[in-house]
DNA sequence: GCCCAGGATATCG
DNA sequence: CGATATCATGGG
């Protein structure tokens, strides 16, 4: 076993994150919202290993501690708190978005309501871009039911001391493995299948490389990746926003993101594509947490949180 | 039955 | 070039 504390830039808002995940469900995450604690599998190097990570201290002091079920070599220590800092946004100064975001009057409510709200990433980018085509078109919840279809179909099995089943995200090996034929009996459209499988073996034959896109520019990564089949331009700015942190992402063909500003704006009509982004102009630079908090106040709508 | 969900593509005119 | 049909499924 081995433990460890993380602290992290306040405030962060661990609520805020519980909240949203009642209506961004992961199935990869066993939430203990009593507790306050999140487990889940992360591959470190290539070893499953299973996490729990408990949230300590408040707002102002957040901490988390880390719990691996596993004995872990000191490299492996500092790869896994590595990933556990970027999921959680660890090192991000919410501080100057908040004063961007008050300098527009629709924006100010959302910083009151969500404060200490960050963006929770994913763990690595082959899964976030595996994740976010699944999610293409379709609703949250049934995005999340395929994504655990394939979890359970191609994705390693662990068990805690107290008999609970987790599952970790498949390999691009094991995904690059699998035929159209194996995902359609799960619901998958023919399409998004392929779209999947040959992303995937994509990576395997290193046809793509997603190591190199961490040292280019947003636009270049957009067109390195939508020359994939099945890969657009919103499923690139999602990779970016909630697999890397990059902090000025708009996906403006997102229906939620037209819905929320539609809300939050007070428009007449559903705003088109661009719209959003002349709207969104004015969060440039810092449209990824403007987006989220946008994204967020459809998802208090949904959950019922009061609104006006 | 119809429309919408955190889209992308093929195929029109 | 822009507009449109197609894809799968579940919920309202």
């Amino acid at each position: 076993m081995y433990t460890s504390e993380i602290s992290l830039a306040p405030p962060y808002s661990f609520e805020r994150l519980l909240r949203r995940l009642e209506t961004h469900p992961d199935p990869q995450l066993l939430v203990d919202v009593q507790e306050g604690t999140l487990r889940r599998v992360f591959r470190v190097g290539s070893r499953p290993i299973l996490v729990s990570l408990q949230f300590q201290g408040s707002m102002e002091e957040p901490v988390i501690r880390l719990r691996a079920e596993s004995t872990l070599s000191e490299t492996e220590q500092q790869l896994l708190e590595k990933t556990v800092r970027h999921m959680f946004s660890a090192d991000l100064d919410l501080a100057p978005i908040y004063d961007h975001m008050r300098g527009q009057q629709p924006l100010v409510i959302l910083t009151e309501r969500f404060r200490g709200l960050r963006p929770f990433l994913d763990s690595d980018l082959f899964q976030c871009m595996v994740k976010t085509i699944i999610g293409q078109q379709i609703n949250l919840v049934f995005a999340a039911s395929l994504t655990e279809r394939l979890l359970e179909l191609a994705g390693d099995t662990l068990q805690d001391e107290e008999g609970r089943v987790f599952m970790a995200f498949p390999t691009e090996e094991a995904v690059a493995r699998l035929e159209p034929d194996d995902l359609r009996p799960l619901q998958f459209s023919q399409r998004k299948a392929e779209y999947i499988i040959d992303y995937a073996r994509a990576i395997v034959n290193g046809t793509v490389d997603l190591d190199r896109v961490w040292q280019m520019e947003d636009e270049e990564i957009i067109s390195y990746l939508t020359s994939l089949r099945g890969i657009g331009r919103w499923t690139v700015e999602c990779l970016m926003m909630f697999g890397m942190g990059r902090p000025d992402l708009l996906p403006a063909a997102d229906i939620g993101l037209r819905n929320g500003i539609h809300m939050v704006y007070g428009l007449a009509e559903k705003p088109d594509e661009k719209e959003i982004r002349r709207i969104g102009e004015d969060w440039a630079p810092w449209r990824s947490v403007c987006s989220l908090y946008i994204w967020e106040a459809v998802g208090a709508v949904r959950r019922k949180e009061v609104w006006e």
